[in-house]
DNA sequence: GTTTAAGATCTTTTT
DNA sequence: GATCTTAAAC
């Protein structure tokens, strides 16, 4: 094993093995070294069994860099020993293996956010209820009231509120349970049930997982707080690192006490600092501290860095969207040419996954090779959720939500309709009814020919899943492939269900090569699909030397000699959701913060006058965040002078009334507000150098409000 | 009863 | 724009 690329303090924290211990990592320090060096030293030089270290990533993504990181340091036979992977796909394999203890069965569903919300939507149609949110919203608040170990943890919510939202929560459970489904904060929920009521099997993971190790320990929410804890009760052997500068997830319940009160938790905590940024040049460190200290709350640290101070950061104001993806891929052509580097030496990151397809057609037009990191969700198409619906149905018989899916394909909405209604009525799994078409004939209005395709349908269902236990996951799958496409050759083509063919081939031939033949299963499958399999997964060559596009979020872990970082506009990014609030402006400027410390060399700085999106062309203001980047350590682009100083101008001087009168910041034109007196209005304008705001009340048309007065009367809503 | 077309709604990030 | 829902034509 290498150590000469490591400095004393992470030699030192390599070396520390045992009892509770806290990084504070700043961006570039070396975080990820420090742990894979932290876990091949363990195995390597202190002989500890890979079997008995848990380590723990949020992504996919990191997960995946983690297990590549380790493979370079020890060899496969230990690397395929540790347990390695995000908190989902680890705990999601724990209870399939103990899912009889919870009274699941272990062929269980992963309902996407999708699944959920169409859960959702369903019980809302069912009962009558009065209640103002939307499926998703209500979805959001079951998930926070999960992940936070089911209390409440919303001031927001009234008591009649409180009362709807836990009956509907009370029938989604129910039908989650009746469907063998469980989604993805249940995956964490379950985890807990199953530590906190089944001691036994508490003690046999306390026992296997002596060392934990849990990157990006800022992003950890109460749920996964409180595995970690009752696991490492034992041993104690519980080794994180965070950085709360970079904690970006807290729409998933991520919350930085876990790591504030991370010296709480364990006794005898030891705490290391890394602040000596490895990674980008002094502009960019420079930079980017100084973004970060327009944050509140924060914990102070020093980042520092000896490299050199390197090119200024580049900002670049293009006219539309389109002429922003030619400017990404002119530079990186003239970059390429004159630094001598490769496609892969690039990253274009972005705040919304749309953003990409712009810049994927210019990159196709100027034959420039990309690949998208994405998550499942962005190419689930159409086509392959219909199949997975087989698959999930195939695999687990009472999965209500699949099977619907697929009658939706073969019937009517009213068909469906009366279908439900009667399934309601009899308290009868739709599936049920299906099956047993004949016993409910008389009461469905449907023709002979509907009736025949529910007939065919439930028959190829159950012969494919009286096959699961015999037959491979890729054997069914490709079987189901082509049913479906003989069946439907209008709506298929062999090429929709490539990326999920490829990736059970894949999946099924890395399984046969473990140790008595792996998980082929069906299920196993899923699982892996729904929790771990993410973009093109295989890792052969030819996807190397590629730019690489992915939304900042994900490029969390990752660095790049060159960073693109498009769509600075202010409702992009920030986005349009974050205006309002202050804690969610600062973790938008957290997330500015990831990516622009993801830059080694050089960072692009790139935003629109005009950008076509949701159907409709806007006119953008610079984001604040390109403002608030010291002038020492910019560079603009001469054509943006030209074309753009008077909004770059403009959006200066919004910046600055803005920071000097910080409650003005919460009001925007477009908000919704509550005015105690006068009712819902919505704000149109602002007069009078901001102290007056015209507001069109919803009972009592316009009125002048001025603002200092009514601070406390209003109350902001959207 | 089924297919198609117009209409409405929501547009962040990930497991 | 994309997706899902509802209304009208087949």
């Amino acid at each position: 094993m290498v150590w000469i690329d490591l400095n004393n303090s992470q030699k030192k924290i390599i070396e520390t093995i045992n009892g509770p211990i806290l990084v504070i990592a700043g961006a570039g320090s070396g975080k990820t070294r420090v742990i894979t060096y932290r876990i091949a030293y363990m195995i390597q030089k202190m002989g500890i069994n890979p079997y008995n270290i848990l380590a723990l990533t949020f992504t996919r993504k990191s997960a995946r860099e983690m297990k590549f990181r380790i493979s370079n340091m020890i060899n496969s036979k230990n690397l395929e020993k540790i347990t390695l992977g995000t908190f989902h796909s680890i705990f999601s394999s724990i209870l399939r293996k103990e899912s009889h203890w919870l009274g699941y069965n272990q062929n269980y569903t992963i309902y996407d956010q999708k699944d959920s919300e169409n859960v959702i939507k369903k019980i809302l149609e069912d009962i009558n209820l009065d209640i103002s949110f939307s499926p998703k919203e209500i979805r959001r608040i079951i998930s926070e009231y999960k992940n936070n170990l089911c209390s409440i943890n919303n001031g927001k919510l009234n008591r009649k509120e409180i009362e709807c939202l836990s009956k509907i929560y009370k029938f989604y459970i129910q039908k989650c349970h009746q469907s063998n489904a469980l989604d993805f904060d249940d995956i964490l929920l379950k985890t807990n049930h199953l530590f906190y009521k089944f001691p036994n099997v508490l003690n046999k993971y306390r026992n296997k997982f002596k060392y934990i190790l849990i990157d990006e320990y800022q992003d950890t929410n109460l749920s996964q707080n409180k595995i970690i804890k009752n696991l490492a009760f034992k041993h104690q052997n519980v080794f994180v690192v965070g950085d709360d500068a970079q904690s970006i997830y807290s729409f998933r319940g991520a919350n930085i006490s876990n790591i504030l009160n991370f010296h709480l938790d364990y006794k005898n905590v030891k705490i290391f600092r890394l602040e000596q940024n490895y990674r980008s040049t002094y502009h960019i460190v420079k930079a980017s501290n100084n973004i970060i200290s327009f944050n509140k709350n924060q914990i102070i640290k020093k980042i520092w860095t000896d490299n050199e101070k390197g090119e200024k950061i580049e900002i670049y104001c293009a006219f539309s969207e389109k002429e922003e993806a030619q400017y990404i891929a002119s530079s990186i052509l003239s970059i390429k040419k004159n630094k001598k580097l490769h496609y892969e030496n690039f990253a274009i990151l972005y705040r919304a996954n749309i953003q990409s397809h712009i810049i994927e057609y210019i990159f196709k037009e100027k034959k420039i090779p990309y690949k998208i990191h994405g998550s499942i969700s962005f190419e689930k198409r159409k086509e392959i959720r219909d199949l997975l619906a087989y698959l999930r149905v195939i695999s687990n018989l009472d999965d209500e939500e699949s099977f619907l899916r697929i009658l939706k394909k073969e019937s009517s909405q009213k068909t469906i309709r009366i279908i439900l209604d009667l399934s309601k009525k009899r308290k009868i799994k739709t599936y049920g009814i299906i099956k047993n078409l004949e016993s409910y004939y008389h009461l469905l209005m449907i023709k002979k020919k509907t009736k025949d395709k529910f007939k065919q349908i439930i028959y190829t269902i159950e012969k494919l899943h009286s096959e699961i236990k015999i037959k491979d996951s890729f054997t069914i799958v490709k079987n189901v492939a082509n049913l479906l496409l003989e069946k439907y050759p209008k709506n298929y083509k062999i090429e929709d269900f490539k990326p999920i063919l490829d990736n059970v081939l894949y999946h099924t031939n890395e399984q046969k090569k473990l140790k008595n033949n792996g998980d082929v299963s069906l299920s196993g499958f899923l699982q892996k699909y729904y929790l771990e399999i993410n973009e093109n997964s295989n890792n052969d060559d030819n996807e190397k030397n590629k730019v690489s596009l992915m939304t900042v979020h994900l490029s969390k872990g990752l660095e790049f000699p060159i960073v693109f970082i498009t769509g600075l506009e202010e409702n992009l990014f920030p986005s349009k959701s974050s205006l309002n609030k202050q804690s969610k402006i600062e973790e938008e400027r957290r997330l500015f913060y990831v990516a622009l410390t993801r830059a080694k060399k050089k960072a692009i700085l790139t935003y629109t006058k005009y950008r076509f999106l949701w159907g409709e062309k806007r006119k953008n203001y610079p984001s604040r965040f390109i403002n608030e980047l010291n002038e020492n350590y910019i560079k603009i682009h001469n054509h943006t002078k030209n074309f753009s100083q008077n909004l770059l101008e403009k959006s200066k001087i919004n910046f600055l009334e803005k920071k000097n009168n910080n409650e003005q910041r919460k009001f925007q034109v477009g908000s919704k507000i509550f005015h105690k007196k006068f009712g819902i209005g919505i704000i149109l304008d602002f007069q009078n150098e901001n102290k007056i705001a015209l507001i069109k009340f919803q009972n009592l048309g316009k009125k002048r409000i001025l603002l200092e007065l009514a601070l406390d009367k209003i109350i902001i809503y959207s």
